[in-house]
DNA sequence: GATTTCATTTTGATTAATCAAAGTCTCTTC
DNA sequence: GAAGAGACTTTGATTAATCAAAATGAAATC
């Protein structure tokens, strides 16, 4: 059985590369996000090599093989269904939970976690809005996403503000985009990064991919 | 913060230390409980007494401190919550909850403990009937106690068997001892270590205190 | 193309926990 | 009280994970 450490770095690579887009992350993300010396983050990645959990080139990056992703997706269901449970079962807040489940994710069993999954009513997605993947590692298609992944000219309803921020939330009031909005994605722009948004019949404005990303919608 | 290892080892003494009813306990016990060669536990011991937790004296034995027995009582506390919500929240089986309590009681932070004793309505008693620690290491009064335990001539009530093997079972039911039945301890010899012992209005007879140990009774 | 810079890798050390096997005590037993 | 048996301790090695600091490589700048 792989060690905690393991399953952490295994889990810290998924997630970077879903954060990116790219199969293959830097040596210097991995050591950055899971605050170790570059030095440790190059042996243990060798490791985890020699474990054929990654494929590894020198000086370029590291991407998950199949056994490796398959890991990390166990870890991320393990992560995000003990985060629903801590909130939703015990009633923490959702922005203090994560530490928590840090801990939980590598101390529960298969069984346990089956058996918790079957008592939270199989969710699929996190207090945070993220997809649980399922028990054979595959993210449940997404009711709700970000704004910035939504496709344009279809009708989407504002579901959470993932950025709780007195800043965030007023600008938001402002535009109109709260939770129970109807709102109309009218072009986006990949390259200079932001998409065009129309809040009702108002007339349409530019939103930065930064905020886009913090507002959930379902389609 | 003391390791899941040093965990492990003062909870294993301050159980040893509970059963036997001596405050010292031998090295040979503590590694035949935790399953490590002999050396390994004289060393960690060693390194207990450097932080306070046990005192040690070389070939009798070792004995807690205030502070190992405020960290064992919180440890026996984790895991009987643990196993609580394993069986009562959970459904599984009292058998089989052991080993998974064994890992959770350490990746488990006191707030969410706290929480998780909150939701299970404070019980006092674990799946097995042990008594749970209060958040300040005390043993809650026991109201369900081991016939060894019983002052004499009070009417008790039977509980539990703790022992469910076929042998012990068959001649538990032959004495009449089954759960409900009203019994009652007519003599204790604590030298001869047996109590005597009637069931209604028969005969009173004598029980070894082995057995007498594996029948819980409510006052 | 030489130089500088910055990321990455290597090296050598450290810590916690462990084991096997050799060495010591201490308590019976004769 | 000597001998032997068992329990306990010591010793020397190992493994996983880590760091700091030195060495290396590649890309950017001159």
């Amino acid at each position: 059985m792989p060690s905690a450490t393991v399953e952490n770095y295994v889990k810290k690579i998924l997630v970077l590369s879903l954060e990116t887009d790219e199969e293959q992350v830097g040596m210097g993300e991995i050591a950055k996000g899971l605050e170790v010396a570059a030095g440790t983050a190059t042996s243990m990645i060798k490791n985890l090599e020699r474990s054929k959990l990654v494929r590894y080139k020198s000086r370029q990056g590291v991407t998950l093989t199949a056994k490796g992703r398959k890991l990390g997706m166990d870890m991320l269901r393990r992560h995000r269904l003990v985060e629903t449970f801590l909130v939703e079962t015990l009633g923490l807040d959702w922005t203090e939970i994560h530490q928590e489940a840090e801990e939980l994710e590598h101390a529960i069993s298969d069984k346990v976690l089956d058996r918790l999954d079957k008592f939270l009513g199989r969710p699929e997605f996190d207090p945070h809005g993220d997809p649980i993947p399922t028990k054979d590692g595959k993210f449940a298609e997404r009711r709700i996403r970000n704004l910035l992944e939504c496709q344009s000219k279809q009708p989407r309803t504002i579901k959470l503000l993932t950025d709780q921020s007195t800043d965030f939330l007023n600008f938001a009031r402002r535009k109109g985009l709260v939770p129970g909005t109807s709102v109309e994605v009218t072009n986006r722009d990949l390259i200079s990064d932001a998409v065009e948004l129309r809040v009702g019949k108002k007339k349409s404005f530019t939103l930065g991919s930064k905020a886009a990303k913090k507002i959930l919608v379902s389609s």
